[in-house]
DNA sequence: ATATCTAATGAGACCGGTATCAGTAGCGGC
DNA sequence: GCCGCTACTGATACCGGTCTCATTAGATAT
């Protein structure tokens, strides 16, 4: 029976067991040397009191503190949820607990969560940078000794080890097979807001992943002689309502866009259900093609071409390099890239007839 | 310029502001009392020096912990990743942060899980339990004096506050509504699994509300007249390759089974692939509902009938009550139900004339 | 038998905050 | 001019571990 109210500590143990607080110490902690006879008495008294070490006190002593940060966009995501887990699987194993945030995609949400975790002293944090051209919290974090990886995102000159996709190349790969197919009209649409009252340029894209996405389909656009390549873009995919509305204005847009490409799964879905609520048919109506293997994509008909964005993967790689990181690995940061392939299912065509 | 390796404290925010450790920590700390001149040092010291207090200390001194353990399932399934979000808003505005931890519905895991979270002194925490006959390590802790709240899941006699579903009535409501279609013979499919050798019985789930739907299930089935209730419950769906075998029962059996119960959105994705693959129509040749409104179910056609689990709200009303008992409310633990309505869309029509 | 070495142990400082408690100064009231 | 307040301040114990250092005991060497 017995646990009393507050918890029972190394020299509750100690007093028991009839030794010093620092062999106690010693024997739980498993550091320096005990006597078998002594280890033994520590051991049954802790036992029989129930003694749980606190992990706060000693990584008060130690200055090593067991917690990793991360911070994402929005955990409901499953984008993030599979790197999450990929992230929490490969913590486990060295030990590391995960304390989760999200930022909404928002820096200064994103600040204040990067302020939250270095407070709690965590031994390093896997970021997803909401934009990339304002880091001074991160440049902060690393300066005061905290070990940090992006995840997704790459900020050049940041100098933090990074994890992401191969975007720049996957975009350009996912239109000219587009192209291939026929298609020259082919339009990227995305949830990144469109600062407002001004005209589209990628610069102004904060998320690294869709801003290197967005320079491969200009530039791959462009190399194939299409013109108008910025007007191609179309920002402020929200929600229901603004994708109705770009979807409106892709049909209406001549010469017809007639392939789209949708930069998340989020995203990709919105335009499948505007499409089809229109009674349009893919692929015959409108080429798509979404970023990141979501469920919903293999369960439709057809089922939905996609870049498959290994997430779990990315999660993992990241939680690894953090770890040696924190393990005092000293080699120079580096963009850890992970292939993102087109996966081709039912929803790519020849562009209509018209 | 000049952060040192190791990090400010308040004796350096205090030396530098020529007051004593004391005040300087009482206006850091923003506790007692602290004269205009000294409080207007120590802010300008602190600002100047880049003074970031230490949670760890603070909580190691007042005992109190402003960490939150939460064990889910499996953080990926976006019906724990919904909870989560809600949970982490929630928090957020209590101060209080969020570790976070699968148990992938493993007992031994869960159990870990716990231990550490406790080692880490969390003030408190919010579990899934995987099995509800398995609770000491949950008593144990509550017992130890960290508040607990279950989610989704209730455990009668273990005294720690729950929110959950109205799971019974959900899936007896469901039944009702398929056997006022005409559906006599109704299948329900979960992924727990069957232990080995044995017929199976709702007692041997160990997932409370899984086990309180498959009750309402059979006791609402045995009441419509139909006999060998428990050969309609379908355990053990937990990858493809069984659903597909389990699919293929469902066929086979005679009379017919025509209409299927998904205990989640994982098992009925799974479903609905396997029926479609074989050529089969939906609602014509099988009515199908799911627990959760996941995204896939709104962009098959037709889309599909589910019993909507609003889990962000699941997470959200958790940690309220957390934060409460966290903040010394001691009314007495009770079942918090958040209704889990059906939500009828394209996959309930009248069993096939056969 | 004595010196030397090693294993085992205990005492106590320390990590960075909080909290208690005993002063000290300044002010108003008599 | 003295008392009693209040407002403020500083010294210091404490939280629960880790870790350094000095000390002791036993074993081995000489």
């Amino acid at each position: 029976m017995g646990s009393r109210k507050s918890s029972v500590t190394v020299a509750d143990v100690a007093r028991a067991a009839k030794v010093s607080k620092a062999t106690a110490a010693r024997v739980l902690g498993g550091y320096g040397i005990a006597g078998e006879a002594s280890r033994a008495a520590v051991l049954a008294a802790a036992e029989a009191l129930g003694y749980r070490p606190n992990e706060l006190a000693r990584s008060m002593s130690t200055g090593r503190s067991g917690l990793v940060g991360v911070v994402v966009g929005d955990i409901e995501n499953a984008f993030f949820a599979q790197a999450v887990r990929g992230i929490s699987d490969r913590l486990r194993s060295a030990d590391l607990n995960l304390i989760i945030s999200n930022s909404s995609e928002d820096l200064r949400e994103e600040v204040e969560m990067v302020s939250v975790l270095l407070r709690q002293r965590v031994a390093g944090m896997i970021v997803a940078p909401t934009d990339m051209d304002q880091v001074d919290h991160l440049r902060a974090a690393m300066a005061a000794g905290t070990a940090l990886v992006t995840l997704d995102r790459w900020v050049p000159g940041l100098g933090a080890d990074a994890v992401c996709g191969t975007d720049r190349a996957s975009a350009a790969a996912v239109l000219a097979r587009l192209q291939a197919a026929g298609h020259r009209r082919v339009a990227y649409v995305t949830a990144v807001p469109l600062r407002p009252g001004q005209a589209f340029a990628p610069a102004q894209v904060g998320i690294a992943a869709v801003r290197e996405r967005i320079e491969g389909f200009l530039s791959a656009t462009a190399a194939a002689g299409v013109e108008g390549a910025a007007d191609l873009v179309f920002p402020g995919a929200t929600g229901e309502p603004e994708v109705e509305r770009i979807v409106a204005r892709l049909l209406a847009s001549r010469p017809r866009i007639t392939a789209v490409m949708a930069s998340d799964s989020l995203v990709g879905a919105r335009i499948f259900r505007a499409l089809t609520q229109r009674g349009l048919a893919l692929p015959r109506d409108m080429s798509l093609v979404s970023w990141f293997d979501a469920d919903w994509t293999s369960v439709t008909r057809p089922q939905i071409s996609v870049v498959d964005q290994p997430t779990y993967r990315f999660g993992a790689r990241a939680a690894e390099r953090l770890i040696a990181r924190i393990g005092g690995d000293g080699a120079p940061p580096r963009r850890h890239e992970i292939a993102t392939p087109l996966i081709e299912r039912g929803t790519i065509g020849p562009p209509p007839a018209d």
